[in-house]
DNA sequence: GGTGAAAACATCCAAGA
DNA sequence: TCTTGGATGTTTTCACC
């Protein structure tokens, strides 16, 4: 698995999580590796895909949403495919940010970010709903985050 | 809100958020500025907290984390001061990715990843359950993906 | 795993639209 | 006021040690 990894990739793919647009100088700097080496490395992890990509994080509430919910939903039994167009579904709407389908009674587990409470309601209501393999939801709103994600922890020996 | 933000600065979010470490010659080329335009306006970005900042995103599995669960946490209700406790201890567990407080029954949300089962299971009965604030957790298992968090939409017009 | 040099890049400033 | 193009220092990357 990560057998491949030794240390100094270790640190570089931390470091990274942590700051994504590090130079391979500031990476030298961080691991007590040349810049070449880091950027050999940072290359490799790239290719072999221990890192899939980079992301800037945005302020969401800054760009006008403020409203950040978890939708539990259950999908209607019968229908065989509905899971498939439901996949489709939550992919093509630009309200949904993450969506993941779990163990346990509700089935889907979706976070929507939306601007207030009237969008929130018009998603649900207009949208979510109607859609044939829903059949049920439940909405929470986000009180507060007590943990954002900034990546995995990694056991650097 | 977002009055300050032009159509140019809305593309430069965009294309951020779908690679962050896009130079400005690549940002010129795609939201059609020059390189040194699409800098000083990355970086007022910045500055004024619109981007918070730069994340690689890495493979989870490829890494040994093959089993991402979500975590609903009931706190006990008498302790008054158990959900700073919470807060205070979700933050220092390193199994725990995202956490969230939300309204409705189940409080807490943990976006939790670990090696597999029995590190799920020291995790739920070693760690979570015995804390104070804790009073009950359920758990369901990730069992597909249907939509990664790849940002949010901006409305560009 | 390090070095050095060439090419690409970031950033700043003067000047134009 | 917003944008551009060029100057200058940095960074990336590659061949080579």
């Amino acid at each position: 698995m990560n057998d491949r990894l030794d240390r100094f990739d270790l640190k570089i793919l931390d470091e990274l999580q942590k700051n994504g647009r590090l130079t391979n100088n500031e990476l030298a700097d961080r691991i007590g590796l040349s810049p070449s080496q880091c950027s050999r490395r940072r290359s490799r992890l790239e290719v072999e895909g221990y890192i899939e990509g980079y992301q800037a994080v945005l302020d969401r509430s800054r760009i006008g949403l403020d409203l950040l919910v978890v939708i539990s939903v259950t999908l209607a039994k019968q229908n065989h495919d509905g899971a498939k167009k439901f996949a489709r579904l939550v992919n093509d709407l630009p309200e949904v940010i993450e969506a993941y389908a779990l163990t346990g009674d509700m089935d889907y587990h979706l976070k929507v970010a939306v601007r207030n409470l009237a969008e929130l309601s018009r998603f649900i209501n207009n949208v979510l709903l109607p859609h044939d393999s829903v059949e049920h939801v439940r909405t929470s709103i986000v009180l507060d985050v007590l943990k954002r994600d900034r990546g995995v922890t990694l056991h650097i020996t």
